[in-house]
DNA sequence: CATTAATTTGTAACCGATTACAAATTACAC
DNA sequence: GTGTAATTTGTAATCGGTTACAAATTAATG
């Protein structure tokens, strides 16, 4: 397979004058680029980057840990590869789903130059790796913990959920169950805590009775509707933590003989494309998926390419999450 | 940051031992082996992959062309990672929604030696390009073309359809509807052959009036609803080429004042997750997405390791598609 | 035309590993 | 201890690019 000595062999030309074909052609005169074009034509020539790659120090790709689970996380990764290509840019996607150790094999990547900055839906860098120069480049995306060692890109989970427990609210419910998340995952306790604030300030008394546990799963959804349809008093309306649970939710609900929104209102979170499909189609928050993934693209960029001020990025960036009102929420019937 | 160098002159050995420690260690003499662990740990070095990669002319990485659109292809995106992982590759995910020009920058990774291999969901090359040594190492998953230049790795569209068809002929049905998928994809004019030939062979006409042209997704599945809720006489059964697409029939049908699968029977194909929770449970064609995957990936080893013998590798490679009866079918009602 | 500045080009060092080959060491048998 | 084989080690070439620097060429100016 040709390399560029042959090239510039056959061009009659030096390696130098190949080699800024590619990188700078404004420094290459008339005459020897068409020499070089034709050589390269000739000899059907395709630079190795594994070469370039080594002899820059770059890789030009960075590495995504995501749970490849459900239709948001598509959308966030579609955000990513969009800003990823323009800032030239590949994108490693790899699945969180594998065990840790494999996590750690993907860390590493960024020891080894294999990859330039990562991102990921789960940050957890023990604070001593941290210190390492290598391990710079990392972003955490939609999942945050208040003391993260690296940029964050969300949206305000606490606010989301306040935001759709107080239209509950507005509709007149008072007794309003909440459905959770996986118990590991931080956004889980910060809706929880948007749920908790909410009720608070109506001056509503808290009761963990009014708690179900979920996993963000549809199936964990059919499970807790057999909870909340056996509660007393049973709620008039549940905020869920995601819209899978919810749907399965309003399914095991319907399967109880009971009627949404009528006898119960059901809220949902994240706004995937099935949500405003579904019967009767559900109020929920959207996240704003694309733009989650461009901007932590683009951060993740930043980091890189400027050797950013630390002190500078390392707040937290918030991106509106916002209720979008469908059918399967009603105001409280009167008695 | 160290380099091999600096753990040589550390370890007081030269660079091929600490090369050796690493790729072969059996040939390292104990005490050479502690004096360069020694050394590793003591300047925190990390091997250079960059360089490694270059070295050896390798990267170790295969690309994945996929569209990432829904849960079926996430899985057979995990049976990929499973067998990428035991057998030491890495795996790049890109979206094949980018428009086709991306595209051929990812055909590109092979030339240029980024990556040692391609899977890819739909395989378009041109003949003169797969003249090119390097543009061997592609492998095709879940979509064929008869003529394929690359080994495929599919279920059979056609028979499984067939099998669906012939179930729903077994239950008493004649005037059987079909919705298909996107044109330009080879497995939507498979399953209408396997249609289409469990209908000749029971004897029963074809009629084009019964066939509407979907695109696999939900929404796809509402507007169809309408037309055949239209149709005089109205099908008793109606074969679906996605999940996705059946659900949103059944919906669709359903806002038409239609019982499932009393009025109408339903039948999807691929048995996404959301298939046994829909209201009914979804009768539908299991693809074996993970291990389409692991066999892809396996094959594409083969491809990348042994350099393997090129006829005996471009057979198609069927794996089985079973039919699974849940509730969205019922034998034909007695008038 | 001479002089200086700007542009273009080539030479060769370099990136950090791997590895063929030869040399040195160790192990073993007699 | 000697001879031979097996093991371990080091030297130096190599992979295919990039790029600093110097040299050569071209352009601009007086």
């Amino acid at each position: 397979m040709a390399n560029i000595k042959d090239v510039a062999a056959v061009a009659g030309v030096s390696v130098a004058t190949v080699s800024r074909y590619f990188s700078s052609p404004e420094k290459v005169s008339k005459k020897n680029t068409t020499k070089v074009a034709t050589a390269i034509e000739q000899l059907n020539y395709k630079p190795n980057l594994l070469a370039r790659n080594f002899s820059q120090s770059r890789s030009y790709s960075v590495l995504v840990i995501a749970p490849l689970v459900n239709h948001f996380l598509l959308d966030v990764i579609h955000g990513i590869q969009e800003v990823a290509r323009v800032k030239g840019f590949t994108v490693l996607l790899v699945d969180a789903i594998e065990p840790q150790q494999a996590k750690d094999k993907y860390y590493r990547m960024l020891e080894t130059r294999l990859v330039e900055g990562i991102i990921d839906f789960k940050a957890q860098i023990k604070d001593d790796k941290k210190q390492d120069a290598g391990l710079q480049n990392i972003v955490t995306l939609c999942d945050y913990d208040e003391n993260s060692a690296t940029p964050v890109i969300a949206v305000d989970d606490v606010k989301a959920a306040e935001n759709s427990v107080n239209y509950l609210l507005s509709l007149g419910h008072q007794n309003i169950g909440c459905l959770t998340g996986l118990d590991f995952v931080h956004a889980t306790h910060h809706r929880k805590l948007g749920y908790q604030n909410a009720l608070t300030k109506a001056g509503i008394p808290l009761s963990d009775k009014l708690i179900i546990n979920g996993d963000f799963s549809f199936a964990s959804g059919i499970n807790a509707a057999k909870e909340f349809a056996r509660m007393k008093p049973r709620p008039s309306a549940i905020f869920s933590m995601s819209d899978e649970m919810a749907i399965g939710l309003i399914q095991g609900l319907k399967a109880q003989g009971l009627q949404i929104p009528e006898d119960i209102s059901v809220t949902g979170f994240d706004d995937i494309e099935f949500a405003k499909y579904c019967d009767p189609p559900l109020t929920t928050i959207r996240q704003p998926a694309k733009e989650l993934g461009a901007n932590g693209m683009r951060t993740l960029c930043n980091l890189i390419e400027d050797n950013y001020d630390q002190e500078s990025i390392l707040t937290a960036y918030f991106l509106p999450a916002d209720l979008i009102v469908r059918g399967s929420t009603a105001a409280i019937k009167v008695k």
